[in-house]
DNA sequence: GCGAATGAAAA
DNA sequence: TTTTCATTCGC
C-alpha cells in the first residue's frame, strides 16, 4: 500500500482535490505498520503511568515516523520543566534542540505549584484515551465559525475588549476539557491544562492538523470581525501591573479609545472601536443561519478512528461512496469530509457553503439545522454499535448502563479512573483484584469498556502480544486505505 | 487572583 | 529572545 498512494504525497493539499485526505489516508495506512507491540504492564495500558518516565514505547508509538511534523513542541520538556516523555527518543539522535536556552534564567524556577502526583501521565493522547467516552467534544467547528455579530457581542460583553483568538492548543484544550476532567476525575483546570499539554504532542498529525486548521479559521474570522484589532501586550506583567496599578500613569480605562473601562485583569490592550461596520463582512451576513459546513470534527475524529484502529473496519455508520465521499449507509446522508476544503482563505470560511458541495444527496446533510451537525458528528464518533445509544443525542453525559452489566456499583468509574482512584489510596500499586477485574473487562466481558482502546494493549499483553492499535484484521475491511483520493473528488 | 498548558504575536 | 495573553475554574 505504500506505493498505492505515492502520487499524493505532499500534504495532500497540493493535489487540490483530495482536501488533505490523501495525507491522512496515507498516514493511516503507513501507521499500520508501525505501531508495534508495546510491552507494558496493565496499569500502563490504562493510558496512565505514574511516575517518572514514560514508557519507551511511546516514542515508537507516536513518533516513529511523525518526524515529518516538525512540531516545535515536539518536545522534550514542557515549559514548566516537566519532561514530557522521551527525553531521548530512539531517534532523537541527540541534538534534538532542546536546550537551546539554558532553562535557567527566564525560565526561572517556574515554581510549579501543581501537585504532579495528581496529574496523571499519559501513554496515549486524549483523542485515543477518551475516544469512547460519552462526553461529547466541544464542537470546535461551530465555535470557530461564530458569526462576526456574535463575536462583536462578545466584545461588548467585555466592555469593548477584544480578546486574542485562541491558538490551536487552546482550542484543543477547550475541546477536550470536559472529557479530560472526567477522565482525570479532576475538576481542576490546572490539571486539565497539564494533561492537555502532555497529550497535545502525542496527538497524531491528523488531529493536530485539524486543530491547526481550526485555529487558522478562528484567526481569520476573528480578523474579519475585528479588522482593526492588533495584539498589543503590555510591557508590564499583569501581576506587576496590579501592584503599580495605583501609580499607573494611564489607567486603561482612560486611554481607551472607546472610553470603555473594564475592570478585571484583561485590561490590557487599548482597543480600537469595533462595533459598527457591518459592511466589513459582506460574506458574513446571514451566516448564522447557515449550517456549519465544516464538520471537520468529524473528519478528524474519523481520521482518529482509523489511526487508532488501523485495519479495522470503520463504524457501520460511516462509509465512502464511489467518489470517496463519506456518507452514512443507514441514512444515506452525506457527511462532509475532511480537512479544509479551501484552506486558508478566511473569507471562504464565512461563506455559506463551500463551493464543492455536491451531490444531491449531500444536500441532506447540509440542509440540517446547525444544531444537528453535532449529531452527525457524534454518531460518526461512535465506534461500536454499543455506543450508538448515545448518538443523536444532545450532550450525552456518561451513562453507565452498559457497564452495569458487570458492575453494579453506584458511581461507576471508567477503568482507568478506578486505577487512578486506587492510586490515590495509600501505598501499594494496583489492587490485584482490580487488575483482574480489568483484565476480565478487557478480555471477555462484552459489556464494552469505554476504554477499549486504552485497554487494548492490555488485552494484547494477556493474549499474547498484539498490537496496541489492534490486530490487523483484514486490511481490506478498512474502507479508507482502499480509497484513493484520486478515485474521487475529481 | 493565581496557575497550568502551547502558540501567536509584539517588543 | 523574551514577554504577554488567549481559556478555565478550583483552590
Amino acid at each position: 500500500m505504500a506505493m498505492a498512494s505515492t502520487e499524493i504525497v505532499t500534504q495532500g493539499r497540493g493535489s487540490g482535490d483530495d482536501y488533505g485526505l490523501g495525507a491522512i489516508v496515507e498516514h493511516n495506512a503507513a501507521s499500520t505498520e508501525q505501531f508495534p507491540q508495546h510491552t507494558e504492564d496493565s496499569s500502563k495500558g490504562l493510558g496512565i503511568y505514574h511516575d517518572g518516565y514514560a514508557p519507551a514505547y511511546q516514542d515508537g508509538q507516536y513518533f516513529v515516523q511523525s518526524p515529518p511534523t516538525p512540531s516545535p513542541s515536539d518536545g522534550i520538556r514542557t515549559r514548566s520543566g516537566r519532561t514530557t516523555r522521551r527525553t531521548d527518543s530512539p531517534f532523537s539522535t541527540s541534538k534534538s534542540r532542546m536546550s537551546m536556552s539554558p532553562i535557567g534564567k527566564s525560565k526561572k524556577s517556574k515554581k510549579t505549584k501543581l501537585d504532579k502526583s495528581k496529574t496523571p501521565h499519559l501513554t496515549a493522547p486524549l483523542s485515543v484515551l477518551t475516544k469512547d467516552m460519552d462526553v461529547p467534544l466541544k464542537d470546535m467547528d461551530e465555535w470557530v465559525h461564530r458569526p462576526a455579530e456574535v463575536r462583536r457581542q462578545e466584545v461588548e460583553k467585555r466592555n469593548g475588549y477584544v480578546t486574542r483568538p485562541m491558538n490551536s492548543f487552546m482550542l484543543y484544550r477547550s475541546a477536550y476539557a470536559e472529557r479530560t476532567k472526567q477522565w482525570c476525575l479532576q475538576n481542576n483546570h490546572q490539571v486539565v491544562s497539564s494533561v492537555s499539554g502532555e497529550s497535545w504532542p502525542m496527538e497524531p498529525p491528523e488531529v493536530r492538523d485539524q486543530f491547526n486548521e481550526w485555529a487558522r479559521i478562528e484567526r481569520a474570522n476573528h480578523a474579519a470581525a475585528h479588522p482593526d484589532y492588533k495584539f498589543s501586550p503590555s510591557k508590564t506583567s499583569s501581576k506587576r501591573r496590579k501592584d503599580e496599578d495605583s501609580d499607573e500613569d494611564e489607567p486603561d480605562g482612560l486611554d481607551d479609545p472607546d472610553g470603555e473601562y473594564r475592570g478585571g485583569r484583561s485590561v490590557r490592550q487599548r482597543r480600537q472601536i469595533i462595533k459598527d461596520d457591518p459592511s466589513l463582512l459582506p460574506s458574513s451576513h446571514g451566516f448564522e443561519s447557515t449550517p456549519y459546513f465544516g464538520q471537520q470534527g468529524l473528519s478528524y475524529e474519523h481520521a482518529q478512528y482509523q489511526y487508532v484502529t488501523t485495519g479495522r473496519p470503520l463504524p457501520s455508520n460511516v462509509a465512502y461512496d464511489h467518489n470517496g465521499l463519506q456518507y452514512n449507509p443507514q441514512t444515506g446522508a452525506y457527511i462532509q469530509s475532511t480537512v479544509p476544503a479551501q484552506p486558508q482563505y478566511q473569507y471562504a470560511v464565512q461563506e455559506p457553503l463551500p463551493p464543492r458541495a455536491p451531490t444531491p444527496q449531500s444536500l441532506g446533510t447540509y440542509g440540517l439545522p446547525s444544531g444537528q451537525t453535532q449529531e452527525v458528528f457524534a454518531s460518526s464518533r461512535t465506534s461500536t454499535p454499543m455506543q450508538q445509544y448515545s448518538q443523536y443525542g444532545q450532550a450525552v453525559y456518561p451513562q453507565y448502563q452498559y457497564q452495569a452489566g458487570y458492575q453494579s456499583a453506584a458511581p461507576q468509574l471508567y477503568e482507568h479512573q478506578q486505577y487512578l482512584q486506587a492510586q490515590l489510596q495509600p501505598a501499594h500499586a494496583i489492587d490485584p483484584s482490580l487488575e483482574i477485574m480489568l483484565g476480565d473487562a478487557a478480555a471477555g466481558v462484552h459489556a464494552k469498556s469505554h476504554f477499549e482502546t486504552a485497554m487494548g494493549d492490555m488485552t494484547a499483553d494477556e493474549l499474547g502480544g498484539m498490537d496496541y492499535y489492534d490486530q490487523q484484521t483484514s486490511p481490506d475491511a478498512t474502507l479508507a486505505p482502499t480509497w484513493s483520493p484520486t478515485d474521487g473528488l475529481k
